[in-house]
DNA sequence: CTCCGCTCCTGCCGGC
DNA sequence: TGCCGGCAGGAGCGGA
């Protein structure tokens, strides 16, 4: 599920919870994810501290006293929730489980892969992790030289900062075949898009996303005005998409009442045959296939 | 090196 | 109602 702007609402969710609390029992309920789990996973965060939750690009990372970080990817149908200790009877009530993300009870309990068990302050509390589809993948390193783990040794700019710029971006297209699409897709070029803020920032630039996208790069090297609008339309995206709390898409809905909001503010993904809603273009959100994945995008204005 | 297609896994939805 | 194909927010891999 989780693009930047998801996986940064489950940072700023997580947070509370988790920073400053000890970690009391580990429990991996399987012995992998998408790839194996340090079989030391366990013996190796029990009874250290979580200092600080951070996240680079879609991973978060939960920075521990002793230097050390657990490093989760959610894939495609990871999620967390926590889960608070009640007093006897307090619970339970709604028959939801009080914490970040609502997963019916029973339902996906087998697919609850990783337990953090915590305290802080003499309360007890439990973060899980949930993952039909297993997608997601968990790692142990430690916080120094994380640069250079193979997660985030080529990993590009994020779109959050001031290194993704239209210079930059004319740097890594010059030259290229590749659509945009793709090209934007690369983690290796900016760490955190993914197909929804993809196709967003291809609407907002007005530009076709099959187009190669060493097109927009002129003759001499410097970005074409379409790359700057483009690179301005990810970050506005990006920056409005954490602000509204991310999207929640079928059953990834946070509990303390608040949906992710910003699906409703989807121009074109997943808007097949809607109207375009650029005022006075008057075309329709077509939808196409690149790479394997839907593309969804406007043929009026998107040029 | 670039680029494409395939793959992992489960759940859901729409069509017949 | 039930079955079946297609599709889903990601990304690593092999091969051309």
């Amino acid at each position: 599920m989780p693009e930047l702007p998801e996986v940064e609402t489950v940072r700023r969710g997580l947070a509370p919870a988790m920073e400053g609390a000890l970690i009391r029992r580990a429990e991996l309920r399987r012995p992998d994810l998408r790839f194996p789990l340090p079989p030391d996973f366990a013996e190796r965060v029990e009874g250290r501290r979580i200092v600080s939750l951070k996240r680079r690009a879609k991973y978060l990372i939960i920075a521990l006293e002793d230097g050390q970080a657990i490093l989760a990817h959610l894939g495609m149908s990871g999620s967390f929730r926590v889960e608070e200790a009640q007093p006897a009877g307090a619970a339970e009530e709604e028959g939801q489980t009080p914490g970040l993300f609502y997963i019916p009870r029973g339902k996906d309990a087998r697919h609850d892969h990783v337990v953090l068990h915590l305290e802080r302050d003499g309360q007890m509390a439990q973060v899980v992790y949930n993952d039909p589809r297993r997608f997601g993948f968990m790692d142990l390193a430690e916080l120094t030289g994380l640069d250079s783990h193979p997660f985030f040794r080529t990993m590009g700019e994020e779109p959050t900062g001031n290194g993704l710029s239209p210079a930059y971006l004319a740097a890594r297209f010059k030259g290229k075949a590749q659509p945009v699409k793709a090209a934007l897709l690369d983690q290796r070029v900016i760490a955190g898009l993914g197909n929804i803020y993809v196709c967003e920032a291809l609407w907002r630039a007005g530009i076709q996303p099959a187009l190669a996208s060493g097109q927009l790069v002129r003759a001499d090297g410097r970005p074409g005005a379409k790359l700057v609008a483009l690179n301005t339309a990810i970050h506005q995206v990006i920056a409005e998409a954490i602000e509204a709390g991310g999207s929640s898409l079928r059953d990834h809905i946070r509990t303390d009442g608040t949906l992710g909001y910003f699906q409703h503010r989807f121009s074109v993904y997943d808007r097949e045959g809607q109207h375009c809603p650029r005022p006075g273009c008057g075309g329709t959100v077509a939808r196409m296939v690149q790479g394997g994945r839907s593309t969804f995008f406007c043929p009026v204005c998107q040029r």
